[in-house]
DNA sequence: TTTACATATTCCTATATAGGAATATACTTA
DNA sequence: TAAGTATATTCCTATATAGGAATATGTAAA
């Protein structure tokens, strides 16, 4: 993003859908990276890139063996968006937010042209 | 982002840490626009853009009231990101990954140089 | 000590977008 | 209708960064 933040928060590295999907790769068990190439299908400089802001965020480590390096998730650096996201939990299931608004919206034009 | 994402998603939408804080602002009630700039201390088409981004991404809602508009959160519209952050919550409390790298890589770096 | 393999980094470019200033729109009231 | 208030939008610029290509680094094997 332009303007603001200079290094990758949480919710950041989080945004971009293919970290989103290197993470879930990474559930359960470590892999390398040539395993990840074959598992996306990417480029290896591109699976390389988005490891390297997930661990600049902390999201990932790495354990080298050899000439590989095994990646897996830190999942204790993604609680701090499910506390903040839990913050509205208990205002779930208003369901009824898009209607009200469309009511009210008729309404409001109703009166004024009629 | 570049090269990515024409259009806001959820995740994208929040990761910018002020239409966090504009979320924030809203739980529980409704505030108009100049209600927020007052809060925020912020411009107000600063305000306004926020609140269009988050329109866009479905976060928030508008309620028209003569000349203002009041703000209301979709907190349903969260719920894709706590389900998403809810798979890793089985592997929380694995607090020692980031030791057991430590601990690997100085056992490595011992190795080679003694 | 070459060669091959695994991974990271650099260089480049295109693009999305945050922020600021100015302006437009919409509604209300006098 | 004119003036004032509330909000949105447009125009501009700076900047972060995703993606691609090429290259560098590091390690193992021949």
């Amino acid at each position: 993003m332009p303007r603001t933040s200079n290094t990758y928060d949480t919710f950041t590295a989080v945004a971009e859908p293919k970290r989103r999907e290197l993470i879930e790769k990474l559930i359960g068990d470590e892999l390398s990276v040539s395993r990840l190439v074959e598992i996306t299908g990417w480029s290896q400089p591109m699976v390389s890139k988005h490891l390297s802001v997930l661990k600049e965020a902390g999201l990932v480590s790495e354990r080298k063996e050899g000439r590989q390096r095994f990646y897996r998730v830190n999942a204790n650096e993604l609680k701090p968006i499910q506390i903040w996201v839990r913050q509205f939990e208990k205002h779930w299931n208003k369901q009824f937010d898009q209607l009200d608004e469309y009511l009210s919206d008729l309404h409001g034009r109703g009166n004024k042209n009629e």
